[in-house]
RNA sequence: GCGAGAGUGGCGGAACUGGCAGACGCGCCAGACUUAGGAUCUGGUGGGCAACCAUGGGGGUUCAAGUCCCCCCUCUCGCACCA
């Protein structure tokens, strides 16, 4: 074994008197890694903690959202691990996704080869570069077999649950992808990847149904109390439970009956036509036989073949066509006519939708653009409602009117009360809507988890036994970039055999939404070399759930919402007993140049590669922590990694002078107490730990470290007699233990240069002394009628009273009150005293 | 349109429960050491000669408001025909 540095070199070190960031950080990467000093086993004797950043996408290099989000969770991590808890921080790789195959078709390398040695590049050559404290030894890969395998696994467990399900429905399409897209994956009908305008295509594909546990989706959404609003609030409107009525229109003529869903039940004796999605499976059945039958069917042709952003585009002019069919509202027996139109949505609610114009906005459109009867069944208590002369619908409150039964019935509780008719009559029933949909996992692509499912002519779909995973992705495959992914033209992939008869048979040739990989691997990280089972259960039991977790704000409502859904599957297969994946979530603010995110087409990309080599990690590390919190934008600016590179100088220099005077000295204790520098010290040490603790603000920690180091180079400044080296001691220890989760290697070497032999990383954090943050004298400001007219220094300890008189006394109060006698005098403890005249 | 967040020096940002607005850093100015300084150290730095004026604008509460209340403006992000 490569003997490390250590021992017998650590106690003649000798501090190089100008910081050298290279030196310094190579030994300590080197020292770290050959100790294994991040490694973690579980240990119930400690409280643990689980420190994770999401992990990236291994693209071929680091960038500096990158360098953000892995040195906030490394503070953290390195922080509590001072603070005597036992923390898991891993990393790992996301590694399957459509780059690999584009590199694949554009440069002839296969997917595997170019992502491994991305990986290998990034960890070796980027991260580790970057002094962070992982347990490397629990590093995961998720386009590797021996993690695939259980996203095959799972599936499987689903499968036999029914949460894994295949249906034939319209699904968003990306063309330059050529696969199908989840709808968390389009943004504004454009392709979240490569934006391409998304279109739809009705294929089979595999889904998981997430809509299961949409309600618990959103209760659980209160028990997160340590994750952003604004993340809540967007998986709140993504979910998007509606309460309404189902009620069953008769067609006329034929009985069949036409189901719409309603939110509105109190505007149901407003109804004044129907209008269904062009994909509606009863179109056919309403235009049978009638005259505008081949219009109808044009139309709805046409609606179908637009692309997903104009047909979801909120301008886009309403639509419709007569169907030629009536349907009989049950409520009041009135035929009323059957539409098609643009507007209506195929997969929210039942497809078809009962249309009052008086009271909705779109409905209202509608009726004016085909001049269709307009009908006020709720009125306005203010100004009366005249279908006539109305100028948009009326969406307020009010009472019922030409309603029937229910006429005066105030609407709002006329909902609950027509719904119950609607029940009792046994024309409806009530129900509840979501927003969100089933997840559409199938992708048309190669470089992803097999989908475990075989097609047999005989038996119809057969899961793959367990016994038989997995299911390799095979690597002789061909990339032309044309036609069907490579799997769909492997031969010798696709063609199978059944494995219930045997039969000749065929394999599933899609892969799985690479999201499906990002959905559990915090819980691999427990157990990452595992081979029964995705995760060992006991392994996760000890370190679940995630108590930090950091990422960017752009998985709000992607990765966020299905890894908290996984979460709940898993719990109910019986792996793992908890409800929520992350206790506390931090999403973090963009780096940006100039105004503008850093992007190679704006041509403002810091290559974090050269900063770490110009001015070394710490200081990178230092600058993106210090130039704003964590959760905005921070803005990158040269010049100011330059402060971050002299503040670290000036802490060496600092340390360097004073080091081997220190060395022998007993840092000092309660006697020092009075001392400015020994107050100054503690009081640094309480603001970095609340700081931290609080809300993560390190920019204002780093701030204050400033101030101790400012204070040191004042103290020092004259020279410090040998009674005073106590003091410098502990102020000069407090300053490396608390910088060390910012800087770590400048902070270990320093440390050992104090004669410690225990590293920093492995030495407690700082406590403060209360006792040594009382002071003697109070600065106490002085106001006249609000405004400061002079500042006092005065005795700690004194009365309200005594306070008063030493103001009163003041020359500049005197001179403002000119003669008059105060009306009232504010006396503030310890801050200030406000004079009334 | 709906929802969330934010507007503070030349710039990034401080100010936790109302109590010295501008911590800390960048930049800028001056000085020191220097053959030199784009190194380092020291001092200064919101505006105005001053009284005073300053936290997007306007009201209000209070002895006291960046902070609390009301109205308005601007920006960022998310959602957006969901019946």
């Amino acid at each position: 074994m490569h003997f490390p540095i250590c021992a017998l070199q650590c106690l003649e070190v000798r501090l190089e008197e100008r910081y050298n960031p290279k030196t310094v950080e190579d030994r300590w990467q080197q020292q770290w890694a050959a100790n294994k000093t991040f490694k973690v086993t579980e240990d119930a004797s400690r409280p643990k903690y689980y420190c994770l950043e999401m992990f990236p996408y291994p693209s071929g290099r680091i960038h500096m959202g990158h360098v953000r989000n892995y040195s906030i969770g490394d503070v953290v991590s390195r922080y509590k691990r001072m603070r005597g808890f036992n923390v898991l921080h891993p990393m790992g790789w996301d590694s399957f996704g459509l780059p690999a195959e584009n590199a694949a078709i554009k440069h002839g390398i296969h997917p595997s080869q170019w992502t491994l040695e991305n990986i290998a590049f990034m960890r070796d050559k980027q991260l580790k570069s970057m002094g962070l404290s992982y347990d490397w030894d629990r590093e995961v890969t998720t386009c590797l077999e021996e993690y695939y395998r259980w996203n095959q696994w799972l599936f499987l467990k689903m499968y036999e649950k029914g949460i894994a399900y295949k249906k034939r429905s319209y699904v968003n399409w990306c063309p330059s992808c050529s696969t199908v897209l989840a709808n968390e994956q389009v943004e504004e009908g454009l392709c979240w990847r490569c934006s391409s305008v998304v279109t739809f295509r009705e294929l089979e594909q595999w889904f998981f149904k997430i809509t299961a546990y949409a309600q618990e989706l959103l209760d659980h959404c209160d028990k997160l109390p340590g994750w952003p609003e604004r993340v809540l609030t967007m998986q709140r409107n993504w979910i998007g439970k509606s309460t309404g009525v189902e009620v069953d229109f008769t067609l006329d003529g034929s009985g069949e009956k036409l189901t719409i869903f309603t939110t509105r039940p109190d505007t149901l004796y407003g109804v004044t036509f129907m209008s269904i999605a062009p994909e509606h499976p009863m179109v056919e059945t309403l235009i049978k036989g009638k005259q505008q039958a081949d219009a109808v069917r044009a139309f709805c042709q046409r609606i179908m073949g637009e692309d997903k952003a104009v047909r979801t585009d909120e301008n886009q002019e309403k639509e419709g066509i007569f169907t030629g069919a009536f349907a009989v509202n049950p409520l009041n027996n009135e035929k009323v006519p059957v539409w098609a139109g643009n507007f209506v949505l195929m997969d929210y609610g039942t497809g078809a939708i009962m249309s009052v114009p008086a009271h909705d906005q779109r409905d209202f459109e509608f009726a004016k653009k085909y001049q269709l009867p307009i009908r006020v069944v709720i009125q306005n208590a203010d100004q009366d409602l005249d279908a006539a002369t109305m100028r948009q619908a009326y969406v307020g409150e009010g009472a019922m009117v030409n309603s029937r039964p229910f006429d005066g019935t105030p609407n709002v509780p006329g909902k609950e009360k027509v719904a119950e008719y609607v029940e009792q009559k046994g024309y409806g029933k009530r129900t509840v809507n979501w927003r969100l949909r089933d997840w559409g996992i199938s992708r048309q692509r190669y470089w992803g988890t097999p989908i475990p499912i075989i097609y047999c002519e005989r038996c119809g779909t057969v899961p793959v036994p367990e016994l038989d995973l997995p299911v390799i992705l095979p690597t002789n495959v061909e990339f032309t970039g044309k036609g069907r992914s490579p799997l769909a033209e492997s031969a010798s992939f696709r063609d199978t055999t059944c494995p219930k008869c045997g039969g000749s048979a065929r394999r599933e040739t899609d892969t799985m939404d690479t999201f499906v990989d990002s959905s559990w691997y915090f819980l691999r990280y427990c157990s990452p070399k595992h081979t029964e089972a995705p995760f060992d259960k006991k392994a996760a039991g000890y370190w679940m759930s995630v108590d930090q977790y950091i990422g960017g704000i752009e998985h709000a409502v992607l990765h966020l919402l299905y890894a908290r859904f996984f979460t709940k599957v898993i719990r109910d297969l019986g792996l793992f007993d908890g409800d929520e994946p992350f206790q506390n979530l931090l999403t973090q603010g963009m780096v940006i140049k100039d105004g503008a995110k850093m992007s190679k087409s704006k041509g403002n990309v810091v290559d974090p590669d050269f900063i770490i080599s110009k001015y070394g990690a710490d200081t990178a590390r230092l600058f993106s922590l210090f130039a704003a919190p964590p959760e905005r934008d921070l803005e990158w600016n040269d010049q100011g990694v330059d402060g971050a590179y002299r503040f670290l100088h000036r802490v060496w220099t600092v340390v360097y002078k004073y080091h081997g005077k220190i060395r022998t000295v007993q840092p000092a204790g309660r006697e020092a107490t009075g001392d400015p520098l020994y107050r100054k010290t503690h009081l640094t040490i309480k603001k970095v730990t609340e700081d931290i603790e609080r809300e993560f603000h390190f920019n204002t920690a780093i701030a204050a470290l400033m101030e101790l180091v400012n204070e040191l180079y004042d103290f020092t400044a004259q020279g410090v007699p040998d009674d005073k080296l106590p003091v410098l001691r502990t102020a000069i220890e407090a300053l490396i233990l608390l910088i060390a989760p910012f800087a770590p290697h400048v902070a270990e070497e320093l440390w050992e240069s104090l004669g410690n032999t225990t590293g920093v990383a492995g030495t407690d954090w700082p406590s403060f002394d209360a006792g040594a943050l009382v002071s003697t004298e109070v600065t106490v400001v002085v106001q006249v009628n609000g405004k400061v007219r002079g500042k006092l220094t005065l005795p700690a300890g004194l009365t309200d009273k005594e306070i008063e008189a030493a103001a009163l006394a003041e020359g500049k109060v005197r001179e403002h009150l000119a003669g008059k006698t105060p009306k009232k005098v504010i006396v503030v403890q310890g801050k200030l005293v406000n004079v009334v005249v």
